[in-house]
RNA sequence: GGGGCGGUAGCUCAAUUGGUUAGAGUACCGGACUGUCGAUCCGGUGGUUGCGGGUUCGAGUCCCGUCCGCCUCGCCA
């Protein structure tokens, strides 16, 4: 085999005159008889061949090997690098010189391809591009993806040396902890009857690592959510996973913020300026969700007070909801509004896009949208415009009210209206257009880390309470006494415990999210109870944490960033499957291998298995 | 589990209110061509319109079911 010499995206100008050998893939030919151009690809670039007969070295048997060269054959050649003096191509780095071959090997002959490799091109559907994935990721830009990916994981594992982290794998067969996401579960063949869960993250490993001196621990994780995916979510996805010794929550949080700053130096070439910090509360409080996307405004406002004003019947059973509850609390009725403002995108919310507007919030559980326009004479239009009117100079003063502007308003209980509120807000700016480009396409990078979230929410299904993060999480310090001291049953106070938790925020996305964790066993103890749990059913599940932390735990707590947004992010796309080498579509099927696929009942039986699925009626074909 | 969009040649797409033999570009095959770079020119192969059923004189088109892909709600401690 000849073998290279240089890579497709190597030679230039002051190559010229070496005998160079490249390999590399046909990405175009161009055949005119007794002259053929091929263009030959790597991941590293492409550089132009030249087969010509009355050239030195140039015979008509070489001519006829590479008259019968396709797109994506594989092939090796030894040439001369000679300058395109007249005719440079622009298009190509390596445009300025080509080679003239004077020995061709095929290597790998290709079928007829069922789509080709080409950015340039519009992409073939993406069932295809999943089942031929080799394919597609010979184009450029799913290498340079790649390659992204793996500049992200050196910065990682780079800064997080340079800090004293110690790289560690936890197991991948775990035991299963039926808290939170639907686990995949894994049959023993040793242990009849008995299971092995995969991991949903290595929480509770390195949580005892710490417990077992190892100080500082940071790992490239992979892990498993048996949930349905989304755009940004897969079963099976990576994250950058880390837990510190002997700190409080500005600790974790100073490293997490250098390393979102080098990253972003080493990867995307930018400063990152040191990131704000915003308390839950005040997140719901303006934008209406704890992942605020500060790109834009229409900020949410509370016009409670005013809307107690207004003789509108679904405002006013709107506050009677839980009047007697503290001011935040879940339950307690508000009415709340957003201004979007004329000249700033009202202007171009039509009678249907309001309408809709109001269908939108009633999938959240809200009752509906109210709307109302201010005209250009200052006077109120549309819906409930004569309700307010009499309000008209409150309501001025609490939203700041300019002619032209147009208002949005949402009444119910606390939680269901900022929810609502907070999911209408981001619906506007993307009707309206004034979400700003990714970062990576040259956009603003607004990174924001939301501290003080609430300990505990109530399941919306069971009514019981779940842990906001995880049941690890620690009360924030000044909270520990006064949630160790709450009764189980004195929901206000409970709802009112804040931990120390913290999430990193990007652009509107939750992209790292961590906390102190709770090193005393009855602090522990008291979160497993109000979990439901009785301390049988904690000791069952997780008695070998409580008996780690008994042995002298030392204070300590972490954070997990999701790589794969992370690339994303980098990588300017809206898509998770564009930065997997591998990814699976919306039912969990990889199709290019076939998983998940059949085992053989030799195999079933082994692990002490027999299906209950049975084939459906036979149907001819399918699809 | 719910809602939405899509599936026509290897690929990207077209096909009037249901109406003749389902077309085009590209890829592929054959031929011509010494400066192309989306090469060009000439000719050709290629289709169970995802699958199954129904309505109809007639279905790519309408209806029902189903499979697959994508988006989304639920879900994602």
């Amino acid at each position: 085999m000849i073998r290279r010499t240089h890579t497709c995206g190597e030679c230039r100008e002051t190559h010229a005159g070496q005998t160079v050998s490249l390999n590399g893939w046909v990405n175009r030919y161009r055949d005119h008889g007794n002259l053929i151009f091929i263009d030959l690809r790597d991941r590293f670039g492409m550089t132009q061949l030249v087969f010509d007969r009355e050239q030195k070295g140039g015979s008509q048997a070489l001519l006829d090997a590479a008259d019968k060269l396709r797109n994506e054959d594989v092939i090796a050649v030894t040439g001369v690098v000679r300058l395109r003096a007249s005719d440079p191509n622009p298009k190509l780095a390596t445009g300025k010189v080509e080679v003239v071959v004077t020995e061709l090997e095929v290597l790998g002959k290709t079928q007829n391809p069922p789509f080709l490799p080409d950015d340039t091109a519009k992409l073939p559907n993406e069932e295809l591009r999943l089942k031929f994935r080799y394919m597609d990721l010979r184009r450029p830009r799913m290498q340079q993806i790649l390659a992204l990916r793996h500049k992200v994981y050196q910065t990682t594992r780079r800064y997080f040396d340079e800090n004293g982290f110690l790289e560690i794998e936890t197991p991948i067969l775990y035991k299963s902890t039926p808290e939170g996401a639907r686990e995949f579960i894994v049959p023993s063949r040793n242990v009849p009857g008995h299971w092995y869960a995969l991991p949903q993250s290595p929480q509770l490993f390195k949580q005892i690592l710490m417990v077992a001196g190892c100080d500082r621990y940071m790992q490239i994780c992979r892990c498993f959510r048996d949930e349905d995916p989304r755009a940004d979510r897969q079963a099976e996805f990576t994250q950058v996973d880390l837990e510190m010794s002997f700190v409080r929550r500005e600790h974790v949080m100073d490293m997490m913020e250098g390393y979102v700053r080098r990253l972003w130096k080493d990867v995307a070439g930018v400063d990152v300026p040191p990131i704000q910090k915003m308390t839950y509360r005040e997140a719901m409080e303006r934008f209406g969700i704890d992942r605020p996307d500060t790109r834009y405004g229409l900020e949410i406002r509370d016009i409670s007070d005013v809307a107690a004003k207004m003789e509108l019947g679904f405002f006013k059973e709107a506050l009677a909801k839980g009047a007697d509850r503290p001011k935040f609390n879940s339950k307690r009725g508000v009415v709340k509004a957003i201004r979007v403002p004329g000249g700033g995108g009202a202007e171009k919310l039509t009678r249907k896009l309001t309408d809709g507007y109001n269908e939108f919030v009633r999938s959240f559980g809200a009752g509906g949208c109210a709307v109302v326009k201010l005209n250009a004479q200052g006077m109120f239009e549309t819906g409930i415009a004569k309700f307010v009117e009499p309000v008209k100079t409150e309501l001025t003063a609490a939203l700041g009210l300019q002619p032209g502007d147009t208002v949005l308003f949402v009444a119910d209980a606390y939680a269901v209206c900022t929810k609502a509120l907070g999911e209408l807000r981001q619906k506007v700016a993307r009707d309206i257009g004034v979400v700003p480009k990714p970062g990576a396409e040259g956009g603003p990078w607004n990174f924001l880390i939301v501290i003080d979230f609430p300990m505990f929410e109530r399941d919306k299904e069971t009514n019981r309470w779940v842990a906001m993060h995880h049941p690890f999480t620690a009360p924030r310090d000044d909270q520990a006494e006064a949630f160790v001291k709450a009764d189980v049953d004195d929901e206000v106070t409970i709802e009112s415990i804040v931990s120390a938790g913290y999430d990193i925020v990007l652009n509107g996305q939750e992209i790292a999210g961590g906390s102190i964790r709770i090193h005393d066993p009855a602090v522990q103890g008291k979160v497993f109870q109000l979990l439901g749990m009785t301390p049988e059913q904690a000791k069952e599940k997780f008695s070998f944490l409580l008996e780690a932390l008994s042995y002298g735990a030392p204070p300590h707590g972490g954070i997990a960033f999701g790589l794969d947004r992370l690339v994303m992010n980098f990588a300017g796309t809206e898509n998770i499957r564009d930065v997997m080498a591998f990814p699976k579509t919306q039912i969990g099927a990889d199709l290019m291998t076939g998983a998940p696929g059949f085992v053989t009942p030799d195999q079933l039986a082994e692990v002490h298995l027999k299906s209950t699925w049975t084939p459906p009626p036979a149907s001819p074909g399918g699809g």
